[in-house]
DNA sequence: ATGGTAGAAGATCTA
């Protein structure tokens, strides 16, 4: 069973490279970010046509996440929980029965924080990570399978970014943003990518300017975290970097793990 | 120091 994470830059913008890398890539769970919508303007049709159902949790544009799947959640929860006044859309949470028993899958928006020296955006990125942390503590807690996939707008470490020093005083680079990182690993989740790799080098994100893609000046802040159950069933991961060289490109690639839940 | 690009807007804001 193949679950993803892409953050598409708008899903307007990107039917065609969205349904293009659903038929070629086929994920049986795609949790999808930066899809720039109202629920209402989720081109939900032409999803639907490919065989997913959409579970969408949009806002007018900006931010907003979706999960797309193959078969249809026995329960959907919008919203990270911790603060009732939170009105940006960067969270969407689903469960999924499987052979093996369910599984529970998060599409995750966290906030980019720059620029750091904002009185409001950094402080609230860091907020929004300690609520991450408290919700995700709770899950942990159900010991099932548990994969909280999205655009974590965090650089973990220095060789998961082309340029370290161009980095150092960024929000998603930040010796904060890291340690609050490195606290939902120390409640057991497992970063599936390093997990499965040694390699370094590996990003998930090259910036539409300065010629990022073509020099290949990335980033990686595109994870998959898993829970002990998770880890488990994890056969592989891919990094699916030729998206990046399609026309019209998000200036995120999928990330995909292969999981056995049967 | 600035701007470089892109998306959703339909003026700027976010990244």
């Amino acid at each position: 069973m193949k679950i993803a994470t892409w953050n598409i830059n708008g899903v307007k913008a990107r039917i065609d490279n969205l349904r293009a890398w659903l038929t070629e890539s086929a994920p049986d769970i795609a949790c999808l970010q930066e899809i720039k919508s109202i629920d209402e303007g989720f081109p939900r049709l032409e999803i639907e046509a490919l065989g997913y159902h959409v579970e969408t949790h949009g806002q007018k544009g900006f931010n907003g996440v979706a999960i797309l799947s193959k078969t249809k959640p026995d329960e959907v929860i919008r919203g990270l929980p911790g603060d009732d006044n939170d009105e940006q859309s960067r969270y969407i949470e689903a469960v999924f029965s499987v052979p093996s028993g369910a599984i529970r899958v998060a599409s995750i928006y966290l906030p980019n924080g720059n620029p750091a020296d904002d009185p409001v955006k950094y402080p609230y990125k860091l907020a929004w990570m300690e609520r991450l942390r408290l919700h995700a503590a709770n899950l942990l807690l159900l010991e099932e399978p548990l994969i909280l996939a999205g655009d974590y707008n965090v650089i973990p470490e220095p060789h998961d970014c082309f340029d370290p020093a161009v980095w150092a005083t960024d929000a998603l680079f930040l010796p904060q943003t890291r340690a609050a990182f490195r606290r939902l690993e120390a409640l057991g989740l497992t970063d599936a990518v390093r997990a499965t790799t040694d390699a370094t080098k590996l990003y998930t994100f090259w910036d539409y300017q300065a010629g990022a893609w073509q020099k290949n000046n990335g980033i990686r802040i595109d994870h998959l975290l898993l829970s002990p159950e998770a880890i488990d069933r994890l056969k592989s991961t891919s990094i699916e970097k030729s998206t990046r060289a399609w026309e019209k490109p998000s200036d995120h690639v999928p990330v995909s793990g292969e999981f056995d839940f049967a």
